[in-house]
DNA sequence: TCCGTTTTGTTGAAATTTCAACATACTCTG
DNA sequence: CAGAGTATGTTGAAATTTCAACAAAACGGA
């Protein structure tokens, strides 16, 4: 586990605890590491939620298909990232989303209730991981709002614009790489693509921004 | 406050604590209450967000308008539930939404660093409070990935329904009031109001539902 | 480098939404 | 109970999205 402490060591989970704290508490976490191929499920929906899950290694997305076969995405996971902390939280008995490794992945998973309840031996830090927790849910529920002030908006450019300009903030930068490709946009925005694909060509021609497979200048 | 216990004893911050321990916690935790009247603006949207906020009576939305106008409803809440905890535990500088009340009510406000440091006096159930915090965060995830699933349908017709069908489930019956009335539910489907109001005709009409202002019945 | 596969872009028709304008129904208050 | 104001329903035109089908570009392995 030592050779992801770095890693561990920029997750939120794990925020202001010492490298010496980080490896005596993973013990009484008694977590579980696996390996996952690329589009490998790690988590199906409809399963129940027990474990937290933080990617050591590679990139996940968290999806739900619709009654109509329509692929949502949720959002999208990097190294050091945390998913399913609510549903774990919540014990929630059927999940409403899938975990999907992006590329070979490496997920750490943690027990919630090994987190909610101290254990015998009362870490020292243990107060600061349910703190550390409980700022990521908030995070979470603003992350989630961002989203659907993305989808809120009515047509596929302004979906797309709100998108943009929120990723610019996100990196201080008028250019940056997004984490989806066309089709993964496209399940994003919750629309169609040749659609977007268009919208993009439009945008282009109107001069409002310059883009290259995933990556994306605003103008 | 003492009016009010048997609403805190159903606000889910204060689930598991005796009514005894509310009223002490209520000291430590230096609330205060206000009274807003129907339509006033309880929050605004860019202000600082340090207190959650408990509605002790009346109701009240969740609300933003985007930059072209466009009133987006986030979310309505009754009597025992919590607003603006995940925007006061991350100590946001500018809150991305409003909160205003739909009738005249009482709300408490309590500062968020109250709850998330424990008082000198040690209050016993502060680790509870702590506790009750994080669940009530994780539900509140699972709610907007709820309201993202309704308005990530493509169509009015399929977002109304499944808007429709998530109330039926809470109330576990087909038939129920919504918190909305037409304009509002349109704000909370992010769809037009007359197309929603045409396609509620064409439900009516393919039997699929029966309806009168704020009632619904799923066929 | 070549070839098969995947990704992205383009197009036009059909379906749907938005928008504006107006008709009707309901509610509240004096 | 009358009248004003608000909420809901209806309609048609314009804008937009979706869908299907195909073209072009990029990628990856042999």
């Amino acid at each position: 586990m030592r050779k992801f402490l770095n890693v561990l060591k920029k997750c939120p989970l794990f925020f202001d605890v010492t490298d010496d704290n980080i490896i005596t508490m993973l013990g009484c976490l008694k977590t579980k590491t696996d390996i996952f191929d690329k589009k490998y499920t790690i988590l199906s929906e409809g399963s129940p939620a027990r474990y937290i899950g933080i990617v050591l290694s590679g990139s996940v997305q968290i999806t739900r298909t619709d009654y109509y076969g329509n692929r949502s995405i949720l959002g999208n996971l990097c190294e050091g990232e945390l998913f399913s902390e609510a549903f774990a939280c919540m014990q929630m008995t059927s999940m409403p989303v899938s975990v999907i490794a992006n590329e070979r992945s490496e997920i750490m998973f943690i027990d919630c209730n090994h987190i909610l309840h101290t254990c015998q031996k009362g870490c020292p830090h243990h107060q600061q991981l349910i703190y550390n927790l409980m700022k990521d849910l908030a995070l979470k529920t603003v992350m989630f709002q961002q989203k659907i002030e993305v989808i809120s908006q009515r047509t596929t450019r302004e979906k797309l614009l709100t998108y943009l300009t929120f990723c610019a903030k996100k990196n201080n930068q008028n250019s940056f790489k997004i984490p989806f490709n066309r089709q993964e946009l496209a399940d994003y925005l919750e629309v169609d693509r040749s659609g977007l694909s268009a919208e993009i060509s439009k945008l282009r021609k109107d001069g409002i921004l310059e883009c290259k497979r995933n990556y994306f200048k605003l103008l």
